[in-house]
DNA sequence: CGGTTGATTGATCGAGATCAACGTGCGTGG
DNA sequence: CCACGCACGTTGATCTCGATCAATCAACCG
């Protein structure tokens, strides 16, 4: 699972918007001429089938961009999952921050791969544990973690079921490694316990961050 | 699946080397000192886990690049499936091609992120039949594929087992969309059928290139 | 309060994994 | 040139994890 997030320091910030819980920030086939970086909330990336099933490719949490793709079109769709305020970028100027944008490129790619392997070789408990392992170390390395995502959107990135999903926690919370406070406040007990439950791909809690 | 390929022209060739069907590349941990370009051959990029399993992360065939990563080290091991000359660059100069670099990273980014929606997503035969239409796109659109890479290879690759693989490929065969002379020679005798059958996630066919 | 949305729990089903033979080339040495 | 051996691939039988179908429960809000 991917613990580093590049923060890239791009200048020249077009505007600053805030999106509603549920909003779209742009649609697959939309031009990529802006990209984002969000500095409160969270957001969604993935795809949509026709049977409408979902895929998501990643989240984005406060600090971190995302839009950024090499055609003229986007291939997937954004939405905020909670109020959310983000920079937005203009393409056109943030094109001469080569470096930024190649740190950027580089990271969405390993983040992908990582992900590809978790979703590709891991059971159904590694998955979840090491997506809540991979939060809290996105939030800082907190034990608290406050999900902004709902249980369908954990299993779309997860590429389970809302239902497994649930079981998965449940029987986290059943072995002691972790508490819910409510069901999208979750306290890790023992973190030692929940990192042994990942599996490989285990990423070993690496709190460096890029930018 | 992805069907773009980056075939960047960075000059500066280090050397050119020839690596037997096997061989090892790099492996997880080595320095990222340098990056490859296949001239001939192919080359499996993947990771391996304690029990064994594996999950093949990319191919890389005739003309694509490969071995560009972030860290100091590399995440995954790169291996020939078949005897592969390759032209080696050092990383040092290679930084000086931003431009090139960045369309690479951004296109690994793309395919890793296509390949996460299709192993989430798509049924068995459905990633089968995707593999091979990504395939024949990425050798030029031809209807003659000789796959490099072994069922085991394959299996890897999609998250499937060898023989969920070779069930679908019997039953490709069996419907008549594909013939098989040897075991790694397949011939599409039906380019839309094996189209309809990937699902969504389907790439309409684009044999665009960058570079 | 009841209504609504999101989460959990339970019962059953099924695609693909696993376990186990069986084929088929293909290279090597007699 | 053929027999043997071995690696790779296919096919079959059974099992299992997670999907699906179906209630039930918990929060939140009018």
């Amino acid at each position: 699972m991917p613990a580093k997030i590049v923060r890239a320091q791009i200048p020249r910030v077009h505007s600053i918007v805030t999106c509603q819980r549920g909003e779209q920030i742009y649609a697959e086939g939309d031009a990529t001429d802006k990209c984002f970086q969000v500095s409160a909330g969270a957001v969604r990336v993935s795809r949509v089938f026709a049977n409408g099933g979902r895929q998501v490719v990643s989240f984005h949490l406060a600090g971190e961009m995302f839009g950024f793709e090499a055609g003229p079109q986007h291939r997937f769709f954004a939405e905020a999952i909670a109020e959310t305020r983000m920079a937005v970028f203009e393409r056109g100027p943030v094109q001469q921050h080569l470096p930024e944008l190649l740190a950027l490129a580089v990271d969405g790619m390993e983040r992908a791969q990582e992900h590809l392997v978790v979703i590709g070789r891991q059971s159904a408990i590694e998955r979840v544990a090491l997506f809540l392992t991979d939060l809290s170390n996105r939030l800082g390395g907190t034990r608290q973690l406050t999900l902004a995502m709902s249980r369908q959107d954990i299993a779309d990135y997860l590429a389970l079921t809302i239902e497994t999903v649930s079981r998965a926690i449940t029987e986290l919370r059943e072995r002691s490694v972790i508490a819910l406070r409510h069901a999208r406040i979750v306290y890790i007990m023992n973190p030692d316990a929940l990192r042994s439950l990942c599996g490989d791909a285990a990423s070993p809690s690496e709190p460096a961050r890029t930018g």
